[in-house]
RNA sequence: AGAACGUCGUACUA
């Protein structure tokens, strides 16, 4: 039985649904971590109406739920974007007493923002007897996405109102509102508090942080940040790349995306959507072509719709009309 | 007893 509760555990993570449903149904005894897990993998990999459906079914075999089963249905209402059944849940939720728990009500107001209703997120968030930084970072993603950019600084100020201490994923979620937003000098202010705080160094933050610059226009600031980066991952290596790109310098672009090659960092996809829209928007069409060229031969990644586009964007920009139609020829996938 | 569980960065996501 235990095997059996691993294997169907491997299968769900794995999205191999149909071997974990058959693994499911020749259980003798399901329990508790046999339909949560079950429901775990359906919630990850859809579809999520199954998730739900497999909580009533559960029910209905006298099993009854706990916090990590409604944590995984609540994903499931996330991805499905399914306020409905979302509100439905948490009721539930409540009725039981679960959301006395922080990781599940951390998980009900990231339900609501992905589905759409900061209201509800706010509310729920309000209304809890303890708001952890979690609870608090799920909402801020969601304002982040969907709202009002300045909101997010001012759930920063309540969250300073109840001493709660920002940590990286708050600063990284207010930082791209700033940069979306085109908040300067709030952005500002909290890159100097993540100096302060010794978060600098933080891989993610320094790649928001590099973006938010970029986006401002400030690419010496961009700069300066990547290059004080001790540690530096293939997105850090993009967002500086994308930064000159934006910025009206792809030679600098081009050269950056060297070093990286250079240092022995493996480019992926993005970094080629981000390289050769550089290319496209500094005129380097024979660089552009090269890169392109070395693309899927030497660093073994495939082109894809966002990359033609790039090229055919570069080639019409520099006149070669006749050219991009012929690469158009060459698609495997039909143009935009 | 053990096995299931929450908020992050760079494209696209219209």
């Amino acid at each position: 039985v235990f095997v059996a509760s691993c294997l169907l555990d491997i299968y769900a993570k794995n999205g191999a649904l149909l071997d974990a449903q058959k693994v499911f149904s020749k259980l003798p005894h399901k329990n508790l971590i046999s339909w949560t897990a079950l429901i775990a993998g359906y919630a990850d990999h859809g579809p999520g109406q199954v998730a739900i459906k497999c909580l009533e079914d559960m029910k209905s075999h006298g099993v009854s739920p706990n916090s990590v089963t409604y944590i995984c249905v609540l994903k499931a209402c996330s991805n499905l974007k399914s306020l409905a059944d979302g509100r439905n849940m948490h009721s539930e939720i409540v009725m039981k007493g679960f959301e006395e728990e922080a990781v599940v009500s951390s998980s009900v107001v990231d339900m609501f923002c992905k589905c759409g209703s900061l209201q509800d997120a706010y509310k729920t968030l309000k209304s809890l007897k303890v708001r952890d930084i979690v609870s608090w970072n799920a909402l801020i993603a969601g304002y982040t996405e969907h709202g009002p950019s300045q909101e997010v600084l001012v759930h920063l100020e309540q969250m300073e109102a109840e001493k709660i201490s920002l940590d990286a994923v708050t600063f990284v979620y207010a930082i791209k509102a700033c940069g979306n937003s085109g908040a300067v000098e709030q952005g500002q202010g909290l890159h100097l508090q993540i100096a302060q705080k010794g978060l600098e160094n933080d891989t993610f933050i320094a790649s928001t942080l590099v973006d938010m610059y970029s986006k401002f226009g400030l690419i010496i600031d961009a700069q300066y940040v990547f290059e004080r980066l001790s540690v530096r991952d293939v997105v850090s290596w993009n967002a500086i790349i994308k930064g000159y790109g934006m910025n009206h310098a792809g030679k600098k672009a081009v050269k950056c995306f060297e070093d990286m090659i250079r240092e022995g960092m493996k480019p992926d996809t993005v970094t080629f959507t981000c390289i050769l829209s550089a290319c496209s928007h500094g005129r380097l069409v024979c660089k552009g072509k090269e890169i392109f060229k070395l693309m899927s031969t030497v660093h073994g990644v495939v082109p894809v719709l966002d990359h033609y586009n790039c090229m055919i964007d570069m080639l019409s920009r520099a006149g070669c009309i006749n050219e991009g139609l012929r690469f158009i020829d060459t698609m495997p996938c039909s143009p935009s």
